[in-house]
DNA sequence: AAAGTTCTCAACCGCCCGCGG
DNA sequence: TCCGCGGGCGGTTGAGAACTT
């Protein structure tokens, strides 16, 4: 006699999450928030364990998640908060806010792990030893930003848009536009399209009756700007979805970032925003955080940049002054402020 | 080019905790 | 106080990708 699991084994569907999947999930996400798992499965007639259902959410479709490679900063993040924590992810978590406890572990025992492991063992190896592809310069931007977070329950609540920005803080990174990585802006662009009207409850029935249907209605686009557009093979032209992942491919953010260029940024997966933002009716999707990723990633209004800037700086005064309140971790404050969030892995490891 | 090995990470499992009745 | 339920968390697994031989 064993616990009884949680929830019925039979008929649940296990392994990969299909784009279909993801789609009625987060839809009746938009609709319903967050929680009650429970009846996810039961209201949208997903073959999902509740459990994979909030994992799911949690791990990859919420918003403000941010997939890729860590830069060095985080690492120091982590290794200090795993020093000072242990393995308690969810509570590491908290001070990266854009991070899973999920990511975070697996980093944790795939890389870190083995950094420090080598470091122990080759106890005094020069800064220069650190290999130059995990070494990446943190600019005072990423700083500003860590240096006012506070632990924020990222399982629970809906991120603050700030957070979600960015991937300015690396200058160069690898990105894997795997399907994983593009559902970020399946919730994005459902969360524009539900807004757009008012409809929503007879959409999320057309998407668990039709999932195909659905998701051709979302295609509204013209052929350049497809749900393909999402990356990796996520089509619906003909009746085929699958979840097969691209090649790795090597973005320049900075230089992706000027020219506007929407090839494979998992942060920019929508062909042209503007067309497409007016086409779905979407508004400033982020408020007054102006966490519009597309946006941030591919605008040319100068005076709009300065504008969300600006915003971001009070944004930033007004948490700092939440923070003198209520002050983060000692070790970590003076850590940043005596220059380590400036300082690359190397003096770490 | 094929086979074997290693690596990565999405997802699952099961325990624990908090809450409400 | 007890019990059941739902949700959260950390450990682990396994499929597929990447790399090596």
């Amino acid at each position: 006699m064993g616990r009884p699991p949680c929830c019925d084994k039979v008929g649940i569907k296990k392994g990969p999450w299909t784009p279909e999947e993801d789609i009625i999930l987060v839809s009746y996400i938009q609709e319903h928030g967050p929680g009650n798992w429970r009846s996810v499965p039961t209201n949208t007639g997903l073959l999902r364990c509740s459990k994979s259902c909030r994992l799911r959410w949690t791990n990859y479709l919420r918003p403000g998640i941010r997939r890729g490679n860590f830069t060095s900063h985080e690492e120091g993040m982590i290794v200090h908060l795993q020093a000072l924590l242990g393995n308690k992810w969810a509570a590491i978590a908290s001070y990266l806010p854009q991070r899973t406890d999920n990511d975070i572990k697996n980093y944790w025992n795939t890389h870190l792990k083995k950094k420090l492991k080598n470091k122990l063992q080759s106890p005094s190896p020069s800064p220069s030893s650190a290999p130059s592809s995990e070494v990446q310069h943190v600019d005072s931007s990423s700083f500003m930003s860590f240096n006012t977070i506070t632990p924020t329950a990222t399982t629970t609540a809906p991120l603050p848009s700030a957070v979600a920005t960015s991937s300015s803080s690396t200058t160069t990174t690898t990105t894997t536009t795997s399907y994983a990585s593009s559902t970020e802006n399946i919730s994005r662009l459902l969360e524009g399209w539900m807004k757009a009207s008012n409809g929503g409850g007879s959409r999320l029935a057309a998407a668990v009756e039709s999932p195909h249907n659905y998701l051709s209605k979302l295609n509204i686009n013209n052929n350049n700007n497809s749900m393909a557009d999402f990356g990796n093979g996520f089509t619906t032209g003909g009746d085929v979805l699958t979840t097969a992942k691209p090649p790795k491919v090597e973005v320049d953010q900075q230089q992706d970032s000027d020219h506007g260029d929407h090839d494979h940024d998992d942060m920019d997966l929508i062909g042209n925003d503007e067309e497409l933002e007016s086409m779905l009716g979407f508004e400033d999707l982020n408020g007054d955080q102006s966490n519009h990723i597309s946006s941030s990633n591919n605008n040319d209004d100068d005076g709009e940049m300065k504008d969300k800037y600006s915003r971001k700086v009070d944004h930033e005064k007004m948490k700092q002054q939440q923070q003198q309140a209520n002050p983060p971790l000692s070790f970590l404050e003076k850590w940043l402020v005596e220059g380590g969030g400036d300082m690359e892995m190397s003096s770490i490891f």
